[in-house]
DNA sequence: ATTTCAATTTTGAGTATTCAAAATACCAAA
DNA sequence: TTTGGTATTTTGAATACTCAAAATTGAAAT
């Protein structure tokens, strides 16, 4: 039984692995990532080493082990189960849903995640758009590109927003910018560094290329 | 924000404390709750003490301060809370979510709760029959009698059952008793220390006084 | 008044997690 | 090759919680 604070440090650990495209994950941003000053990041990781969790090469840095990265999509299956059950089932606002499972997840027993995993009919996707690991297996990678890499296209669908920042999230959701949102593109320009989009039903809004690499989005369906 | 070890301790000594009819809890009962050593009890109470959460004289025992008693009401609400949400919406056993909001109540914020709250339409007993404890406010303690002590009665409706032990709530499950469960007694036989009693629709059981004493009663509403 | 014993407290030590600050290692520029 | 400078690790110390075992206390029994 993993302390919380060891869960914490797995889940962080995979998505910065994964985010650095599977390469080792250097203590100085763990440490960033775990709002720890770096000397806690390397003892901490090494005992997790010595639990088999993350493989450890000083001063090369740290990447899961299978023991970890399976540890690791549970709680992250966790976290995401709960968030959309917050929001689905409790009413709660998808911009405030991410703090709430932080704790929760480390709280849920299997037999309770099941049960809410059967009350929302097996989702695969969290109101954020991420997608929620299956209990066992490994999910497939969806590709998606960010709406700072699709000028071409100019009618997109928002799929997913990879920043859980509770002010970024506010603002996105006055706009009317949320995962399933359509949008028509309305201009694009690299020189200012600024895109601006019309969201269904909502006023157009501009946004620097830094915001729109954090909204990742797909063809529309129909 | 305490720990949720303290709201552990916190919790444990108001229901001892209610035991015990408002006087002081001895040490070594609270070690034996809390299932720790005395000398860990004896630790934690002067920390809490220090904390203003308790009031304690040493070899003299400790109560709930205004404040402390304040916090264990609110961990005894959501506990509740979320036992009934966990029966009720996830449809879990009664028998088995003491053990799962034990961990939940030290995850679940205020505004989680809430909404549980008034998803469940605002409830004032929980799955076992324990009363909610208000948001604000203190509730009026319900004066109810054991089953070993209502032997002049001839039709009862179990209202509450105080041992979360799902051994034995399994055992009552098993034949139809639990609360709302309309209950003939067959027999009291103070000799033999056993009572006999029909639930509604059930076979016929036999309990010792000792079990029958965890079984508390009301007079039939209809 | 003494003895005795159970309850309680104290002492010493260990685990888990963290920080501040000093030491070290490595890479890259000069 | 020497010098920096940054990332990382090490060291020393703190907090929260816990146990084992020794010391103490208070009250009941003699
Ligand atoms: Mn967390
Ligand atoms: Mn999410
Ligand atoms: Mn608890
Ligand atoms: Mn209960």
């Amino acid at each position: 039984m993993p302390t919380s604070t060891v869960e914490n440090y797995l889940k962080t650990i995979y998505m910065q692995q994964q985010r650095a495209g599977g390469k080792n994950v250097a203590m100085g941003k763990l440490a960033k990532a775990m709002d720890v000053v770096p000397g806690t990041a390397t003892a901490m990781i090494k005992t997790l080493a010595d639990s088999g969790l993350v493989d450890y090469k000083p001063r090369g840095g740290v990447s899961l082990s299978d023991k970890g990265e399976t540890l690791a999509l549970h709680i992250l299956r966790r976290h995401r189960l709960l968030e959309l059950f917050l929001v689905e089932v409790l009413g709660l606002d998808w911009t405030e849903v991410h703090d709430e499972a932080e704790e929760l997840e480390h709280a849920t027993s299997d037999k309770v995640l099941a049960r809410i995993d059967d009350y929302l009919g097996h989702p695969d996707t969290d109101p954020h758009g991420d997608p929620i690991p299956p209990a066992k297996g490994a999910h497939a990678p969806v590709q998606l590109k960010s709406l700072a890499d699709s000028a071409t296209q100019k009618k997109l669908v928002i799929a997913r927003v990879v920043d859980q920042g509770c002010e970024f999230l506010q603002f996105l959701n006055q706009h009317g910018l949320r995962p399933g949102t359509r949008i028509n593109i309305l201009s694009y320009d690299r020189v200012v560094d600024a895109i601006t989009v019309k969201p269904y039903k909502h006023e157009p809004v501009t946004l620097g290329m830094a915001a729109a690499g954090k909204i990742l989005v797909e063809k529309p369906a129909t």
